[in-house]
DNA sequence: CGTCTATGTTGACGTCTGTCGAATCAATCT
DNA sequence: AGATTGATTCGACAGACGTCAACATAGACG
């Protein structure tokens, strides 16, 4: 395997139906997988969740980077998080912004829906 | 809707508010992590939504192990759901049946609410 | 009892992953 | 320009993970 974690996944194209609906292919699963494997880390999601949930939808490094790991951690965590299709970064300045792909939670939530909703 | 007198809480269920209502805490996101990472392989993703879109809501070893892996490896992954509180198993007579553990769905659906249904 | 089928467990091996320190890039300030 | 602060990239290493073959266990059936 030459590129060890793929393309990136592009915003609203989680594909599948739900995980209730039939059994995922082997390729609707890999691309699938990829976003949990992204929130499959405990620093990861810990950051996710402080973007997520930051006044504004959005946060610079220097306020969620105390998540107990050193600099170059977060860093290499965001950019998982930024090629699983999860969040987007932008450069303002002196600082870096990431917030959410929009969509992304209303997508995995789709995912694991039980048939309830509609 | 909670209980007003509401039952205990039950052992081994998901914890942590949305990832949208505030930064998780360390040991929050350590045991959200534990679930999200069960679901981050896609062999265990397609075991998974075998299980969960098998008619009568369970589905014995045999019925869901074409998954292109060994035996063991299906095993060891049926496994990993397991220990990740996603599935549940029990044995009838020559046969093993895994299902979905109750109400895991909703809980990672919670977890990802983004605020919009309440 | 012995054997066959269905699952689970063990041990080993290569790969992926999380982590850090050091170096590098980016923008701001003096 | 040089110095300072913020953020990413590089190089390296320990540990976790996915995988399989071989072995072990559980029940069915003659």
């Amino acid at each position: 395997m030459p590129s060890p974690a793929g393309p990136p996944v592009e915003a609203g194209t989680l594909c599948c139906p739900p995980l209730t609906e039939r059994p995922l292919s082997a390729q609707e699963a890999e691309t699938a997988a990829r976003v949990f494997k992204a929130l499959g880390d405990p620093v990861r999601l810990r950051l996710f969740s402080a973007v997520a949930s930051h006044p504004g939808g959005e946060a610079c490094v220097c306020d969620i980077s105390d998540v107990g790991v050193s600099q170059p951690t977060v860093s290499h965590h965001l950019k998982r998080l930024k090629e699983a299709g999860l969040l987007a970064s932008e450069r303002r300045g002196t600082w870096v912004y990431y917030r959410l792909e929009p969509g992304v939670l209303a997508e995995i939530g789709r995912l694991l829906a039980s048939g309830g909703a509609a």
